[in-house]
DNA sequence: AGGGTATTTGACACGACGTCAAGAATGTGT
DNA sequence: ACACATTCTTGACGTCGTGTCAAATACCCT
């Protein structure tokens, strides 16, 4: 066996920082090669498809970020919790210069269910799973707080409702890039979900 | 001069068919040019570009969306008129099998400011713009129900927390494609709204 | 009828994805 | 120590998509 010439985490890293910026389908596998000092033959060598490279890249983004989440959301009041949640969310695509946006919900729109390419199936799951795991997340964390006696809906009512909103923020960020808008929703929600609404 | 072989809108109706269909990234000219009958060539003559002829598409289908909407808006009750807005909204981006989506949503995450091509910057206003009529449309809609007394909180900050839940809606439609889920959240958000909440 | 003008048409350049065969470098068995 | 098998690397190739250009074409107008 020959060893391989790069470090395979070492171009997950590059691939995703590039497909996180520019986009997947803006981002070329020549970019990507460049960037890492790899040939370009030896990602499909390596990771068999565009596609394929993006999805491991995304996963291993997706597992930092749910310990980021759950780090976040593990101390303070409910309403700590939940602030920080949409903090963290918000703070997490206005990152970088211009904000990079939201991944998950940018790449279910590119690489979501297409007619004609069955094949991105495995993409659309790969993004509902990490928001599925962000509602149990959210959840518990409701449900934690109703035991606490700081909340008195349904956890899961609740939980349903605050997802949405995050996802819709990710579409605001990128149709307007008006972060006090952003922050401003996010602390309405909280508001409305604990009980303070607009009435 | 010569005059045209192929009627202006009729291209523009099939253009955004397959556009909304698989996505603008996803769909060549030469599939527009064939299911139109008319030559590539000619369509760069008549629209520029891909984008241009996409944008031109985009805004016939804004306004007449609008124009849906607005009726929609106009009768019943304050929750009648919600639950109006939301069902046009989910029924909109379900139409089609498979389920075509959000044309603004993906639009904007697939046209959107990107890093090196200044150029989507039209695109991105083309696409807030019809969130910020929508919007608006919403916050008439409550303030008309204030004023008859249906709705007793403030009409900017409601409608400036049922967009992002309509957006976010667009997003989860996509990555679960469960339309009782997405009716669901929508009656959810109706009763935060209007005052009956999770408690 | 004829000239000017806009449209059509096909060829071309360029870049992207993906495939393939041939070359190169290492571990392994004798 | 040497040869072999196995994997990685490299460059060439095919295909498709966007966008440009010049030549051909068809109509309107005088």
């Amino acid at each position: 066996m020959r060893p391989r010439e790069f470090d395979h985490d070492d171009v997950l890293r590059v691939a995703f920082d590039q497909f996180w910026r520019k986009g997947v389908r803006g981002t070329s596998l020549s970019d990507i090669a460049r960037d890492a000092g790899v040939q370009r033959g030896s990602l499909y060598n390596a990771f068999g498809s565009k596609e394929a490279l993006f999805l491991q890249a995304y996963e291993r983004y997706a597992a930092d970020y749910l310990l980021v989440l759950q780090k976040a959301l593990g101390a303070g009041s409910l309403r700590k919790r939940l602030s920080a949640f949409f903090d963290l969310t918000i703070t997490n695509f206005r990152s970088g210069s211009p904000p990079r946006g939201c991944p998950t919900t940018r790449g279910l729109m590119e690489l979501g269910p297409a007619e004609g390419d069955g094949l991105d199936e495995e993409a659309r799951q790969a993004f509902a799973s990490l928001i599925s795991r962000i509602t149990a997340l959210v959840q518990d964390t409701l449900s934690a707080g109703a035991e606490r006696g700081e909340f008195s809906g349904s956890p899961a009512a609740a939980a349903l409702h605050i997802i949405p909103v995050t996802r819709g923020l990710a579409v605001l960020e990128r149709a307007f890039g008006d972060e006090a808008q952003l922050r401003k929703i996010a602390s309405h929600t909280i508001d409305l979900v604990l009980g303070k609404g607009t009435r």
